[in-house]
DNA sequence: GTCTTCTATTCACATTTGTTAAGGAGCAGC
DNA sequence: GCTGCTCCTTAACAAATGTGAATAGAAGAC
């Protein structure tokens, strides 16, 4: 039953509820498996997208480079999600998508990304709902960048990776795995490294997380909520209104 | 002929080409215009999205705001641009949009852009763009406010200003016309109003941009392009393939 | 026209964040 | 068990950016 629960179907369950048929699109993409080890490109800036992708384990990241070394990590990648969707539009890719962890994943045409739209549209209403929120996801970072302090974009990102992750069954209880080094953590903040330790090292001993290895522990989501001024609006958790979904039937 | 030379129409054909049915599509989604004075909320954060709308002149904002008054200002939405496309997913809008100037815009249904994506693909291609360079021109705009310092942050945007406008004539000899106070720029670019104030001056103190009132003249395109480590990459300003505008067509 | 309110500008000073450097813990390879 | 990595951690200091306050010109209100 691996089919049934993999990350991408989670996801997308929690959006929209599907039928056998769609499930085995979903299947179909995914037979077709790649294992990757950790740093490795799998999208690079100013070069054409190999395809769409999807990742089912491990962690990737998308990021942007300067000319000088510099590089913004722009979003994670966890399990379930999608890189490269823009082939379909896109020759050269304005970022890259790095592993930064072991990972299993799928490849494939943009052309099947075409074939989902036409035959199944609620899973196209799926993919757009990712895409939107991918967008939101963005934003969201951006505001953090431009108007949060270290510490509160700190706060920030664990709630989002918490929430992100608990859609996939990988955070309980306010645990997950997070397998990251401070210099990724910095990357993502816009901070230096240093500064990125530092501000671990606050919440620590503020009490508001608990960190064993790779293991985090957010002790106190409330009060890590109020430092952050979370919202998890813009995470769009909520299942897609009938509506819209029959929007997306009628339109396709 | 206002109609065929819209803003919209004009971001549109530099994209992929249209027939004469796309264009009267276009002009009708048009037809109904509204004036809007400046600093008028069009779409409010946490509230439902009030319809898609296309602005025709004036200019606009895109911004999240944090409980304490903080905002980011995401994107600047100029002629041409269109706000709210996912009122079609979601029910409620993780963000705000506010006109800056007096405006005119046409704001209609969610329902006539799914009539637009069934009836006219190459309509749908140029949208779908459209969204795509929305997220990678807010992508970048993350990387400037983790990344590049406030001088180089401010060059680049200038830059990207300059590039957006051409795209609808609103910009000529790397001059346009820039209605928008410091206090704008700075929560545009994540910065205080003094600092903001400062990094103006620098940039005029050296030579690189000269300003009259509203009007701004960028004086070494190439040098503020070196500053900022601009690379338009990200604009996605050529024309779609022709591949892709067929792969839409038969997926519609 | 006069009055108010915005907006731009600058100063002096406070704070956050970056930089450089160094040591130590953990781990792979030999 | 040593050696050389990578990663974490901390300290001291430097630089970038924010804050509060004051002034002046410009624009809008009446």
């Amino acid at each position: 039953m691996p089919t049934k629960t993999s990350p991408l179907i989670k996801k997308i369950e929690a959006v929209v509820p599907l039928q056998t048929d769609e499930r085995d699109f979903i299947a179909e993409l995914e037979r077709d498996r790649r294992t990757v080890s950790a740093r490795t490109d799998l999208v690079k800036q100013g070069e054409k997208y190999p395809g769409v992708g999807i990742l089912h384990s491990g962690w990737a990241i998308r990021y942007k480079s300067l000319s000088d070394g510099r590089r913004q990590i722009v979003n994670f990648l966890l399990p379930g999600d999608a890189f490269g969707l823009f082939a379909n539009l896109f020759e050269l890719s304005d970022h890259s998508v790095a592993t930064l962890t072991d990972a299993s994943l799928s490849v494939f045409s943009p052309d099947l990304v075409a074939e989902m739209y036409r035959k199944h549209p609620k899973l196209a209403a799926a993919f757009a709902w990712f895409s939107a929120r991918e967008e939101a996801i963005i934003a969201e970072r951006a505001t953090g960048l431009g108007q949060r302090t270290a510490f509160e974009r700190m706060a920030h990102m664990l709630l989002e990776l918490l929430k992100r992750l608990e859609v996939v069954s990988l955070a309980n209880d306010n645990k997950f795995e997070l397998p990251v080094t401070q210099e990724i953590l910095a990357d993502t903040l816009g901070l230096s490294l240093v500064h990125a330790n530092r501000t671990m090292r606050k919440l620590r001993e503020s009490g508001l997380i608990e960190i064993e290895g790779q293991n985090i522990f957010l002790r106190d989501v409330r009060a890590l909520a109020d430092v952050a001024d979370f919202d998890d609006l813009y995470l769009y958790l909520q299942r897609m209104s009938k509506q819209a979904v029959k929007r997306f039937s009628e339109a396709v």
